[in-house]
DNA sequence: AGGCTATTTATACACTTGCACAACAAGCTC
DNA sequence: GAGCTTGTTGTGCAAGTGTATAAATAGCCT
């Protein structure tokens, strides 16, 4: 009797039953998949065929939704850079809060996580890795270290503005690199060693040494 | 009349000429041309034929020296942070200068060239993406990265100890993992955008973040 | 000079890669 | 439901990959 439900004949081979999804679906999910597959192998690794295994496709449909693997690759950088910066100016948006406040939760923000995340960091260093060779990665890197920045220097102007007047253009530019550089560094070490550090440590560090940088008051207990 | 001393005959293809080099000298050489390759066109571009057409050899000897390509990246990434650390710390031992004077040498040396380069950093990204599948490379970058720490927190601790006496362990831990993140972050930033910086910019930021953290006067002309 | 050895070259091979393209079917429109 | 559009699959292919191995030769020893 032959079993017309067969899941698997054995000399007909059945073609792949699949679905069609929304195109910005299907997208994202390839994107998605992308950065897996280099979180996890690296790039070389990122093979057209991992990416759509893990995307639930077949390799050729990669094709019709991108020009090649550069493009795609490329756009998956571009989204994980936009969702890196999105998540660190979040926290930045505080109602009723003074610029030190707000100041220190977006230390605290991008020094816990979901920001301090290893699978973010090697994604993140294996992109940059290719920046000095494609001028793509470089330009959107670019932009988001700027963007980031920016938004370090309007705070470190509030946070100066209202505790004394002391705003340099030159001084200011200074003390949002250095406090860059704090978030960066520190953020590199949780993420790479994060198990040596205590819940919150990174954190309470970031802040102590961003307002020392800041030359504020580290015994001042104004707040609470 | 046949040309005996012809470079390129036409049907008898001669066998390419070769030295035989030292094995110290030739593994170095290898290692080299696989940092070189991995610099310019990642790991997915370091290809044993472009390795091996960079050190002047074909692909074959180097299974000659090394098991596989996974030995030979190791070894090259091996090679690569024992240089940097080795470079880092020379800038340390410094006769007849106080501790504050040696820890700003060091943030010195560290914030210029040869450390700030942005072929360095590209190997440094592009390998350390990887640490966290390949627990070789996340050992070798522990090991680095605790050696580099220490000898931070050793520094600071003599500038504490001639400043004030306020040496608790965990401060100094603290202040050691501060400093550290400090010139990282500084040390990423001039690596990717150097041409932001005028010179000894980075160096003037980064020891004036490190003495803000540990507390020291700013305004200590003791020293010239 | 002649021979030996091990460094070096060259070739082969199985496998993977990105890409091209034809066949197919999912789901909308009528 | 029939038909059409197009998202999706499957297959093929040339180029490139790491590895294995045989052949050749450079340079030392005597």
């Amino acid at each position: 009797m032959p079993d017309a439900t067969d899941p698997a004949p054995m000399n007909m081979p059945s073609r792949r039953r699949f679905r069609r999804e929304g195109e910005e679906r299907r997208r994202q999910d390839l994107i998605e998949a992308t950065l897996d597959s280099v979180a996890e192998h690296g790039l070389q690794g990122a093979t057209l065929r991992t990416i759509a295994l893990r995307a639930g496709v077949t390799a050729g449909l990669i094709r019709h939704y991108f020009p090649g693997k550069e493009e795609l690759l490329q756009e998956a950088y571009a989204a994980l850079m936009g969702r890196m910066t999105e998540q660190a100016k979040a926290a930045l948006v505080m109602e009723n809060a003074s610029p030190r406040q707000r100041l220190a939760a977006f230390v605290t923000a991008n020094l816990n996580a979901p920001i301090i995340d290893a699978r973010v960091f090697s994604l993140w260093a294996t992109f940059i890795g290719r920046a000095r060779a494609d001028p793509t990665l470089a330009h959107a890197h670019r932009e988001g270290y700027l963007g980031f920045r920016n938004e370090v220097e309007a705070v470190v102007a509030e946070v100066l503005a209202a505790e004394r007047c002391k705003s340099d253009a030159s001084q200011l530019r200074h003390h949002a690199i250095a406090i860059n550089a704090i978030i960066d560094g520190l953020w590199i070490e949780g993420c790479l060693a994060g198990e040596m550090f205590s819940p919150g440590e990174l954190a309470a560090i970031g802040i102590k040494a961003v307002e020392a940088e800041l030359g504020l008051a580290p015994e001042g207990e104004e707040n609470q």
